[in-house]
This record gives structure tokens, sequence and C-alpha cells, in this order.
DNA sequence: CTAATATTGTGAAGATTTTCACAAGCGGAC
DNA sequence: GTCCGCTTGTGAAAATCTTCACAATATTAG
């Protein structure tokens, strides 16, 4: 369990999934669940959640299931989300402002701590209890405050000038929302998040079916 | 080239992103592009970019590489964004909102034109030239409009009133923002959208690198 | 026309991921 | 205590995806 495999990306999307689940399982009074029916829930295959969870353990108990609240906890924890991670939000756009005021973030552990923007009209607002600062102080503020995460909202031509100040302040994740490549140094985790892209995965499948006969 | 195979995700993917290369390319004036050149652009390895490529036709010159703007048109073609689509924004909320005035979807042949909310305090808004509609009209303005694709932006517990319409209205794409697995007819795409999940993955990655030593 | 150079398209090999299938283990009934 | 039914954990097989490597072919130079 200690040992640490590469751990692949749709795994871990899995793991997420599971917790989900599992959560919805809690707020049902259950007290314990089977793979089979997590795969019913929406999670692929029994044997897929049983692989994927064999791999950071043994956690049910045959015969029984899974306990749930035992399993969420043991998610949570696999998914680094006992503890609370400290966010920046880079850029208080549209998107920004949607993700700010959503605020399911801070259910789930993660605490946005500043928020910045290169727009001077926008700098110095107050959004949520947190004022808008200059991109500028990034490497300042983000230092203070130990921003471990960035949330970045930016157009793409913003990103060149942005990242330096973010690589600079040795930022170690980055959730981009650019549609573009990010460059960055080894040890930084980036994920993207792209709606253009899934719209276009959507037609490229609507598209097939059609043409498809 | 007309034969459909199954082509992965991950693959409809990479399209996309190459897409987006191309159209990089064609704004500095770029007549031809090799593959080589595109997987230093971002797109993972050059072998990947013919192989993606290949599986709908011979798209290249040898000893040339590609020309950028006949592949790029061929990309829009396979991805179905040689036509414009008609989309219906389901839920008026923040997400809906940054959605919808980002208008990045415009451009790219997605074309809103209509807007629903369950929220009688918001139906009768406009909203950039369209007017909030009650979802209880759906099936009606869906048909009428031709909507095949919805944006599905609106909280988990509002899903099974809302899809009932949606199914029924018999819409063939859905762009999931509710953090639920949606029950969908057979022949309904869904792609999920999910940003917690997105940083769930992000803290996992972070907390492996602190944890590993 | 021939040689040198570049780059595609693609079988085959290699790597990774998913599914299968079953021994091992747990709990309840009797 | 033993048997029976249920469900896990996991090697092995199957399926899928990625990388390799090279013949095929286009262009340019001489």
């Amino acid at each position: 369990m200690a040992i640490v495999r590469k751990i692949s990306e749709s795994a871990v999307h899995r793991l997420s999934l599971y917790l989900r689940i599992l959560e919805d399982l809690v707020g049902e009074g259950r007290e314990t669940v089977s793979s089979e029916e997590m795969s019913g829930r929406g999670a692929t295959t029994a044997a897929q959640v049983r692989k994927d969870l064999s791999l950071f353990g043994s956690f049910g108990k045959r015969g029984l299931g899974y306990d749930v609240a035992d399993l969420a906890a043991r998610l949570r924890r696999i998914l680094g989300l006992d503890r609370r991670w400290r966010v920046a939000l880079v850029g208080a756009g549209r998107i920004g402002s949607a993700l700010v005021e959503y605020g399911g973030f801070g259910e789930r552990g993660y605490d946005v701590v500043a928020i910045f923007d290169s727009d001077a009209s926008k700098v110095g607002e107050k959004w949520g209890g947190l004022r808008v600062r200059d991109i500028a102080e990034f490497e300042a503020v983000s230092g203070e405050q130990g921003v471990e995460i960035v949330i970045l909202a930016i157009p793409v031509e913003a990103v060149p000038s942005v990242m330096g100040h973010v690589e600079k302040a040795g930022v170690k994740g980055i959730l981009n929302f650019a549609p573009t490549k990010l460059k960055v140094p080894d040890g930084v985790a980036v994920k993207d998040v792209n709606m253009v892209m899934e719209l276009e995965a959507l037609s490229f499948a609507l598209s097939q079916e059609i043409g498809d006969t």
C-alpha cells in the first residue's frame, strides 16, 4: 500500500466517482456496499471497482462488502482530501466569478485564499470577502498565503506572463481553463478543463451516428 | 475512411488538440507542417499524430508533411464542425451565465438558441437576446428550435425531473455539468465536465509527490 | 535522370488497461 | 462446529492503446 505505483488518470477519476457514490450511500444511511452495487450506481464494473481499490490496499470484507464510511474515509485520504488546500484564483472574469461564487470547493477542502487579475479596473474589487489583487503581487501574496494550487481562468494571450509569476512562486498544481497546453517545470501537476473540447467530442459522436447507417 | 471504426475517447480529444494547433499555424501563415512539429507544439508524439490521423484517411504527403489548411478542414469535418449545432442551455445559474456570456461557442459552430430554468424568478429574464423560459416548455420549444445538444448546468437535485423533459424531446447530446452520472437512452451521447473531480485529481497528484520520498 | 533528404502511413511489438474467473475468507443458520 | 451463500482480492487472459521502425513516396539538387 505504501509503495507508490503509477496510477492511471482514469483510475484516479474513478476513485473520485466512487467517493461520490459512497457519500450518497452515507446520505441514505447505508452501512455496507458491495462492488456489485457500486457498479450499478454508475461505477463501471464490479471487477473494475475491486481492482482499482486493490491498488491501494484491501479495504473490504469477503462475503460482506465494504464499510461505506470507512471506504469513503480511505478514498478521501488517497485523494488528498483529508486536509485543506490553499487555492488562488487567477483571472477575475466570467469563469473565475462563477467558480468562486459557486462555493462548492470549500466544502470539498479547497479554500480560495486569494484572487488575482491583471486588469487594473478589476483590481481592488471585493469578491466574497477577498480583494482582487494585481497579478504583479502574485509571488509575494502567494508565498504569504501558502498557495498550493492555482485555478487559471485567463485568456490564452495572458498565459505566458502569468505563468512566469506562477512558476517563480513554486505553485505545485494548476487547474487550467485556458485552451492551451501549459509548459510547466517538472513536478508541477496540471489538469485541463476545456469545455469546447468536450463539445467537440459530443459533435463528433453525433456526427458519427448520423453518418453511420 | 468511410468505415466507422471505434475511435477512443482520448483519440477524439487529441483530434481537437490537433485542430487547435493547426489553427495557430494558420494564424502564423504556415502552409505545411510535419507530424514532428505538431508533436513539438503540445501534441503527444509524432507517431501518435500520424496514427490518429490514419484512422480517418491519408492526409499528408510523404517528404512534405500536411497541408495546414487542408488538414484543419478535414479535422473540422471529422469533428462535426463543418455545420452549425443548435444548443439549449438548461440552468440559468452561475455556470450557465458564464458559459453563455463567454460566447466562444458561437465561433466554434454552437448556437445557443434557447435558455431554460425552473426558477420562476429567473424565467422571463433576458440573456443576450434570449428570454429565459420555463423548463416546462422544454419539449415544445426544443422541437420548434431543433435543439440537438443540451448544456446541463443545474444542481443534482434537479436532474431527474429535467432529464424527463430532455429525454422526451429527443435531444441527442448532453454536456453535463451536474456532478452525477446521467441515465440516458441508447444513442444519446453524454460528456461530463466536473471541476471538483479535476481538482481531486490534482490533490491526488500532489499528495503522492509529498508522500513519496 | 539519379542521388540525397524528408516525412508519411502502417504492420508489428510493446505497454497498459480492463475483464474474467476462481480460490480464499467471512458471517449466519442450524 | 460445519455447511452454505456471498463477496472480496488477484493472477491470468483478453482487449485496447501507444510506440517503434521501416518501406514507400514525394521533393529538391545536381
